[in-house]
DNA sequence: CTGTTAGCGCTTTCAG
DNA sequence: CTGAAAGCGCTAACAG
């Protein structure tokens, strides 16, 4: 079996207290200090967090609820967030919702079990019922990419309503009149991206279209339906705005499969800049949220949730964004 | 604080050993059985599975050591493997490895200092040597996709090479003589995929040809990249293998760049049947892994090693491939 | 079937 | 600064 500490202290004749307290950082006479660190060596000691934990009742673990490592914004945001987490020490234990409510409610009293110190969450929805469990257990809790309904959660994410108008303004700018969407309609990011559509086209005094709306699910699939949808309508919109990841590789596909160009026959604004923008010829307009940031600020704003007491109210973080520029917009000559 | 087994004892008068037993499915009285199934209610007790870890040296949770939570084939494993290991009662740790073989060996050693009962390895290479830090702490390991150079522990895997030729041999059945292949030439899989390519026109008479070869990294961009050298040749290929789903999904953007195509100027043939295939038109001919049955076993094999003793000898599970039709393959109609 | 008694490996008072 | 002792919450013999 593993040494203990009981080992190490046969064999340097000091007392479990003494060692205790040189692996805890605190002070020991440098003599005895060598002893240890000797010993240690000798035997291959490493602490057993487990025991550890169970006396300090803290795990040195965090929980990430992710709604689905299938989805290429889960896996990058893990990424970040995995890498900050180990740099402070942590270690964390990932979650897999497969965007099921109840999976994910399991999945809270799966971390509560383990005595996380504390959870990130990318909720499956804005529903976030489940995590009051969390509450209840003390265990801090921070939402990144979509708020609680009730705000009751420290929250990291962009405000999408302003990204997304910020996004169509640009269009606007560039001359586009017939500005066609296509979004998801069951989530949070997707109303509110579509919402930001609608601002931006009333501040230039037009109003949105139904027809030049698609809204389904958060899909390649559906991107690729809708772009289709889009392309079909008799007056066929000059640009297209598709508000997410999945929904813009879809209908970039669909846009290849006729004879249109971009930017010449269509001018296309995507969102989220992932791997894939780097290959997609043109290169994309597309809105960039800053998700090296959000996970960091993530992490940032639990361990201190975790490390001090308890902020008396939920905070939120609200990071810009920015649209990146490509080569997919084309400059209209009206004015 | 929570409810212990203590707050139940004072509760029902009955023993630790006692209650410890019917939280461990063993016999008691009916009528203990129901004091005690009240007592846990109204207390809310929940055991507390750091302190029963402690003891039984068993932490139901069996860490996951993937090379990359980008990769989308990993994403989809792990979904897999979470879902079989959430039906066994076993919860996971997953540790991303961010394709670097340092990260990796970090992570080995925190999983062993987490105590989990049992690692499913996605690993960086094949070189597993950082592995070797479980055996020694007598941690079962399973390997997936990749076995280790020595073959010295489990894995569950397709037969790249097999599955390859299988894909080529179809393209050859179906007329094809000039067939080109993108592949990645950086790892195990992609070697042997390239070995694969190599048995089937070997087979028909034919030898590989440099020119008709683009190899590269293992990413969308070489994809892209690599369809372009294939279709700017004096003589083209009248048909692309595409050794992985990042490859093809680059190729497949390259393609739609031009005027070409699919099947009636040049066929395809992918691998890896994810989420994207039932968007690309033509639907990809591709060959497929069967993803859910490879995290399935894996999770099936760990377990197994977890329960009952040791195997002597380390075990592979080689699952078998398809090639799924979609309409991306014309029949060539020479003999 | 039930209760008593030891620990699992570590931290943490509290004296010295 | 160091040591002795108590205990985190649970399981696992062993008697009864």
């Amino acid at each position: 079996m593993a040494a203990t500490i009981r080992d190490i202290k046969e064999r340097t004749g000091l007392s479990l207290a003494t060692i205790s307290k040189y692996l805890n950082g605190g002070n020991v006479l440098p003599e005895n200090r060598i002893k240890i660190e000797a010993a240690i060596k000798e035997l291959h000691y490493e602490v057993n967090e487990i025991a550890r934990g169970l006396v300090t009742n803290r795990t040195r673990t965090v929980g990430v609820l992710a709604y689905s490592v299938e989805s290429i914004f889960n896996g990058t945001l893990l990424r970040h967030i995995g890498n900050s987490l180990r740099k402070a020490g942590y270690g964390l234990m990932i979650c897999d919702s497969c965007d099921d409510p109840k999976i994910e409610a399991e999945n809270v009293n799966f971390l509560i079990g383990k005595k996380v110190d504390g959870i990130i969450a990318l909720p499956v929805s804005t529903k976030t019922d489940c995590l009051k469990a969390a509450r209840k257990a003390k265990i801090p809790v921070v939402l990144i990419d979509r708020p609680s309904e009730d705000a009751s959660f420290d929250c990291v994410r962009i405000d999408n309503r302003r990204a997304a108008a910020q996004a169509v303004r640009f269009l606007l700018q560039n001359g586009h009149r017939r500005i066609g969407i296509i979004c998801s309609h069951s989530e949070y990011t997707g109303e509110e991206r579509y919402k930001g559509y609608g601002d931006a086209l009333r501040e230039a005094g037009a109003e949105p279209q139904e027809g030049l709306c698609a809204a389904g699910t958060h899909s390649i699939e559906f991107g690729f339906e809708g772009m289709g949808r889009l392309l079909s309508l008799k007056e066929r919109p000059t640009a297209v705005f598709m508000t997410n990841y999945e929904l813009a590789l879809g209908a970039v596909m669909a846009l290849n499969r006729t004879k249109l160009h971009c930017p010449e026959d269509i001018s296309l604004m995507g969102f989220d800049d992932l791997i894939m923008s780097h290959v997609i010829h043109p290169r994309l307009h597309m809105v960039v949220q800053p998700m090296k940031e959000m996970g960091e600020k993530a992490v940032e704003l639990l361990l201190e949730r975790i490390g001090s007491g308890q902020r008396e109210m939920a905070m939120e973080i609200v990071l810009g964004t920015r649209v990146s520029e490509g080569d997919s917009v084309a400059k209209l000559g009206e004015k």
